[in-house]
DNA sequence: ATTAATTAAGTAACTGGTTACGCAAATGTA
DNA sequence: TACATTTGCGTAACCAGTTACTTAATTAAT
């Protein structure tokens, strides 16, 4: 029905990756709502990390993660209020805060975890059919952090310019 | 280095696409901007449709390229603002409105064009060691559209709960 | 020991998307 | 012909991330 996208597969990766990206985000959060967690899609990330490490700072987390320190607070934030991560600050490095998982998160956990179990088969249903998936994204994330999307553009045009 | 997301693969897949996509979305921004084009990642795909089509409506548009009809609203916008595009009321059904591209847009259309060329060009490289990536992605795309996440959990859920 | 540079975390403003809602025009139906 | 439904588009509020900036604490260097 809708191929215009697929016939501008190189034009369009970005867009559908967002989107596969964003459907995945928007359903996970939609399930969370539905079954009544008080939890949001990536906080199982932290859940985890927390959990294996026992303590972490926001700088850790975020390395980890890759993500941004602000996202990383934001998140924490939010796991605070809703009382599943405590933070003191560090008595040796009055910067540093330290992560921890709260009494009430190691009570819910096992509940958490019956429905992360069941997205990890999600994603393991959804990636039956595509058995190089994961390998190859994994190639193209290091690329991509090899020399990102600007710099290739810009050789790009460069070497374009020179086949004339 | 940062194994911990490797490791995590299925559980960090909805992070890690959006970390991709995110990381092309930024770095596409910041090349039109060092490069000085007044034009923005995604509107290559609305300037194409406009160009072969010559007229579309949002709601078209929205559907071609499966955004949300607010999001195109928002994009076009911007592109109103920015001299490129041209709405006019459809006369026969007063609800529509019918965008064209203006005449600065065709003026500038082949400067845009060698950099989505180039841009093209990247993508092929980044893909180049992934030679199934496109297609596995195309098929987890449909699997989604087939069932969601939600869904596809849920059930899951329900199959693990049986097993006792 | 003082000053400069670095690091950790927080805040603000922005981005490109989303859903939810409202209105007006068009279409379908009794 | 009147009324209900659908459609097209616009707006508002939200969301999860980003970059840029600030402040405070630590570390390095003269």
């Amino acid at each position: 029905m809708n191929d215009f996208l697929t016939e501008m597969e190189f034009v369009g990766l970005t867009s559908r990756l967002k989107r596969l990206s964003d459907s995945l985000l928007y359903s996970t959060k939609e399930l969370y709502k539905s079954e009544g967690l008080d939890i949001e899609p990536n906080w199982n990330l932290i859940f985890i990390l927390l959990q294996e490490n026992k303590t972490m700072t926001i700088t850790e987390i975020s390395e980890t993660l890759q993500f941004s320190h602000p996202a990383v607070v934001k998140i924490i934030n939010k796991m605070k209020k809703n009382g599943h991560v405590e933070t003191r600050t560090d008595t040796k490095d009055k910067r540093k805060q330290i992560l921890t998982l709260t009494e009430k998160a190691h009570k819910q956990l096992p509940v958490f975890e019956k429905y992360w179990t069941a997205g990890r088969q999600t994603v393991m249903d959804l990636l039956a059919d595509s058995p190089n998936f994961l390998e190859e994204f994994l190639k193209i994330e290091e690329k991509v952090n090899q020399s990102d999307y600007k710099e290739r553009t810009l050789k790009n045009l460069k070497n374009d310019k020179h086949r004339y």
